[in-house]
DNA sequence: CGGATTTCGTGGGGTATATG
DNA sequence: CATATACCCCACGAAATCCG
């Protein structure tokens, strides 16, 4: 292969802005999934095209020549420019596309939106792939970087730049289980009370907010078990006298796979309203589209039975 | 003779390892 | 410890070869 400029590697620019973002081969192999010595390989023939070292060791990362500096900023435009020309020309085509939509949610939504959701994908578009991912402190900037394709879940935190659709509203319930020695069909705040509590604590969830809610509501609750996820909560409720305080949707799919009982708070809470949440790069992304309306369709407005 | 299949060369990417 | 090099493997495309 010759060294013409017209056989250069789209992949070589990619390399070069993760090395200048990370400031490391290692890392930035790691962002783009190849090994290091790929990128170490790209970078040598970045060095030879270019005619500069464009990165050197200085401590312990790689730092930009003054080539490099004047470098990135026409290859960050090339490529975000690229990207966008491309996602503007795909047609979306369910039957046939293999695209791999990543969505971040909660792991309550795992367990009672995603199996729907797979369920309408698989029939819909055959050989699309779902990936899913925790929702974190991350995940705004990866919606932004198209990461993560779409969040769902409730974020009120989120912040402006993205767009976002309803699409339904739940609120919390107890949770207990089935026989339960001191309660049946009633629950008073009272007798909410004095029973013993479990508590699951899942770091930026918007739901957080709704339990500290409680927390001013019901001061006196004793929490006797604080988990880090919904989980087993089922397993554990059944062979337990605990209380849990969940979302009403979550409720009633454990209550169905287990003997498990549903009852009104004793006090009001708020309701809380499951969103998704998309970035403004890609509104108009045919494939991005295509999903969020599978999930619309799926959950819109409606609350899921 | 033409289409299909095999072979061979090239390049990208991986692992192991040297090197600074 | 992070980067660079050596070497191997595999996928792919083009040329060569094989049949109906």
């Amino acid at each position: 292969m010759g060294c013409g400029m017209n056989e250069f590697d789209l992949k070589l620019l990619q390399i070069f802005a993760e090395i200048y973002a990370t400031g490391s081969v290692s890392r930035a192999a790691e962002k783009l999934e190849l090994s290091q010595p790929t990128l170490s390989v790209g970078l040598a023939k970045l060095r030879t095209r270019f005619n500069d070292p464009l990165f050197v060791r200085i401590g312990g990362g790689m730092r930009p020549t003054p080539h490099a500096e004047a470098l990135i900023t026409p290859i960050r435009e090339l490529l975000r420019l690229l990207q966008h020309t491309l996602s503007l020309q795909a047609v979306f085509d369910p039957l046939s596309s293999q695209r791999v939509f990543n969505i971040a949610m909660t792991d309550i939504s795992q367990v009672v939106l995603l199996p729907q959701i797979l369920a309408k994908v698989r029939a819909e578009a055959p050989n699309v792939r779902i990936e899913t991912t925790h929702i974190s402190t991350e995940t705004a900037a990866q919606l932004e970087s198209g990461e993560v394709d779409l969040i769902i879940g409730y974020m009120p935190q989120i912040e402006a730049g993205f767009y976002q659709q309803k699409l339904f509203d739940d609120h919390v319930v107890c949770l207990l289980r089935d026989n339960h020695p001191r309660i049946d069909s009633r629950l008073t705040l009272k007798r909410y009370l004095s029973e013993a509590h479990l508590e699951v604590k899942v770091a930026g969830s918007g739901f957080a907010a709704v339990i500290r809610m409680l927390e001013t509501e019901a001061p006196l609750r004793r929490v006797h078990l604080r988990i880090p996820s919904y989980l087993g909560i089922g397993e554990i409720l059944t062979s337990s006298d605990l209380l849990a305080t969940v979302p009403r949707l979550l409720a009633d799919v454990l209550q169905r796979r287990n003997a498990l009982r549903v009852l009104p708070m004793p006090v009001s809470l708020p309701s809380f309203t499951i969103m998704q949440y998309w970035h403004a790069r890609f509104h108009q992304n045919p494939a991005c589209r295509w999903i969020r309306q599978s999930v619309a369709e799926l959950f819109g407005q409606q609350p899921v039975a």
